[in-house]
DNA sequence: TTTAAATAAATCGCTTGCGATACAAACTGT
DNA sequence: ACAGTTTGTATCGCAAGCGATTTATTTAAA
């Protein structure tokens, strides 16, 4: 029995299982506004900086355009975005949002902060637990992004 | 525009990412045993005890019993682990490792600890910051997991 | 006991995530 | 100009996750 290899002592575990639980928790808000998680990150995205090309947003989002493809098809579908060929570099798609994506970020700021402050009262951390565990967060993945 | 839903601000979004990107440090060391993490993980459940029904490697790994067992039958298929019906309680499906399931154990001991190390070279945190997320981490899912 | 409720797995359908590959547009060097 | 390379997206195939439903077995209750 190697201690190194117990469930018990690793991070990897634990950050596997609190991103799904924390994922989870978002469901119901999400549901709400007919979206996943996934799909809310490329609307923050989008918030953030309207009418960007695939590339783009997937870098912002540590994701590979084969994942994100797909997800803006689906997005597109729900009228969520729009997608058109880039004038000066055609081999760009940039990505826009809809009236209805734009609408959307009034529902989620709604729903959302309320709804996740209600779940993580469960929650111990105080709010500078929070900015460390960010920060450390922060340096897993800038170690291990290339 | 609403700082509450700014990608920057979420510590959802960091535990989603630092996720997705330390599993995949470990894929290269698990390609060459020939699984996926999630198969290492029910496989860390099982080096720590043998013979176990669906519903605790599922209970264990904080995962749904329709996560599961398509992961057991893809492992039975690799030949990897055996199930067969409980004797006493005939619903259940006893989980078992075979010959080659067990001796993964060392061939993992060799190639994981020393991989992840190294991977974890570039990353500035100390055993101390690791100790520290990790007990942040188990709040987080205490409070989500039900 | 016989019927109803709870439990253990499995199945179905859909979205992600990702390695591998394909393809078109843009760039590079000669 | 043009052959070769790089870049931006898309496509394909497969393994997870997970909500919803189904089936078989066990337990509880009337």
């Amino acid at each position: 029995m190697h201690a190194e290899l117990q469930l018990d002592n690793q991070i990897c575990f634990r950050l596997y299982t609190s991103a799904r639980l924390i994922t989870q928790a978002y469901t119901p808000m999400l549901t709400e506004l007919g979206i996943t998680y996934p799909q809310y990150l490329v609307l923050m995205v989008l918030w953030e900086k309207d009418c960007q090309p695939v590339n783009d947003i997937a870098h912002r989002l540590v994701l590979e355009t084969n994942t994100v493809t797909p997800l803006l098809q689906r997005m597109e579908k729900l009228g969520i975005v729009t997608r058109k060929k880039g004038e000066q570099d055609k081999r760009q798609q940039i990505v826009s949002l809809t009236k209805k994506g734009r609408e959307m970020e009034k529902q989620a700021y709604k729903l959302i902060p309320a709804g996740m402050g209600e779940t993580l009262k469960a929650c111990p951390l105080r709010m500078e637990d929070y900015t460390h565990l960010a920060s450390e967060l922060d340096s897993i993945i800038g170690a291990l992004k290339k």
